[in-house]
DNA sequence: CTATAAGTTTAGAATAATTCTAAAAATATT
DNA sequence: AATATTTTTAGAATTATTCTAAACTTATAG
C-alpha cells in the first residue's frame, strides 16, 4: 500500500529535479514550470519542496527564509507564493479567515487541523471519503471539495 | 421528510420568539441568550433570525442595516456578531481567507459555495456524510468536521 | 421613580495580513 | 555588450478586523 503522503512526491512535479545524491533540484523544477530561477525563489521552493507535505503562511515561510540567510522582502514571498500556486506546485487551503496557507500537496487530499497550535496535517482521500453530493445549481460544477476536521 | 433548511429552524433557538401572526420576536431571543435587547441588536437580530439560513459578513449585514434606517456603527454590527456566536446563535463559516462568514445555521451541516458570487448554501449532513475518519492525534478530539463544495 | 452601577455604542485610531507602486536590480535576448 | 524584460524591494496603500475610551443606554438599588 502506498505512502498517503507520496502523493505530491516529489517525483509528481517533473522529471530531473532529484540528484542522484537525492537532493533536491529546485532550478528544474521552476524552469520545468517556466519560472524564473532567481536567487529568491530558488531559496524559497528549496525550503518548500525539499521536504514532503508543508504548509506554510507567507509570514512563516519568510521567517523561515530568514533564519537559513536567506534575505528577502516580505513581498517576495507572497509573489513567489503566488508564482508557485498559479504554475500548480502550491494550492491555497482555506482554514482560518485570518490568513492564507499555501499547501505543497497539490493533489487531492483533506486536513486535519489542531486548532490549538494551527498544524495542518494531510489526510488521504482514499481514507476519508465524502458521499452524497447534493444536486448543483443549474450549469455549475465542482471545482473542489474540501474537508477539515477540526481537532483540539 | 424534513426541509434540510428546517435545521435552523426558528424554534430551535428556543421558546417565545415567535407572535401568534408569525412575527418573530428578537427581544426574546436575545432575552434567553442573556443578551441585552438594546435597539441595535434588535434591529441585527431581526435581519438575521427573521429568515431561514442566512449566511452574513459584517460588511453586508451593516450595509442591509442602513438600507433598513437602521443605522448603526460597523464596529457594532462586529461586536453584536461576536455576541450572537459566543451566545451559540450563530456561528463562523471559514470558506474564504479574507473575510469573516457569520451562519444563523447553527447546527452540525455543510456549505456549497458560489466561487463566482461568494453565496453559501447550507448542505444538510443527513445527506452529505463524511467517513473515514482518521486516527486523531493522543489526547485530542473533533470538534468539528467541516465540508466545504466549491463550485464554479 | 431618581441615582448609581453596569454594559453598550461609537468614531476614530490601531493592527494584521496582504497588495500595490515604481524605481533599482537581476536576468534574458539581440 | 547593449537592450529589453522580468523581478525584487521598501515603503505606501488597502482591507478586514479589533481596540480605545468617552458618551450613551439600560438595568438595579435605594
Amino acid at each position: 500500500m502506498l505512502d498517503p503522503n507520496c502523493h505530491t512526491g516529489v517525483k509528481t512535479r517533473g522529471i530531473g529535479m532529484i540528484f542522484s545524491d537525492g537532493r533536491f533540484d529546485a532550478k528544474a523544477l521552476l524552469q520545468g514550470s517556466n519560472i524564473r530561477p532567481t536567487r529568491q525563489r530558488l531559496g524559497l521552493a528549496s525550503l518548500l519542496f525539499g521536504k514532503k507535505n508543508r504548509h506554510v503562511t507567507a509570514e512563516a515561510l519568510h521567517q523561515e527564509a530568514n533564519d537559513r540567510g536567506l534575505r528577502m522582502a516580505l513581498a517576495t514571498v507572497y509573489n513567489s507564493l503566488h508564482s508557485f500556486t498559479n504554475a500548480g506546485l502550491l494550492r491555497e487551503v482555506v482554514v482560518d479567515a485570518g490568513c492564507r496557507y499555501f499547501d505543497t500537496n497539490v493533489s487531492h487530499h483533506h486536513h486535519l487541523l489542531r486548532e490549538q497550535t494551527g498544524e495542518l496535517v494531510d489526510v488521504d482521500p482514499g481514507q476519508l471519503e465524502v458521499r452524497g453530493i447534493p444536486d448543483l445549481p443549474r450549469g455549475t460544477s465542482v471545482s473542489q471539495i474540501d474537508v477539515v476536521i477540526r481537532i483540539k
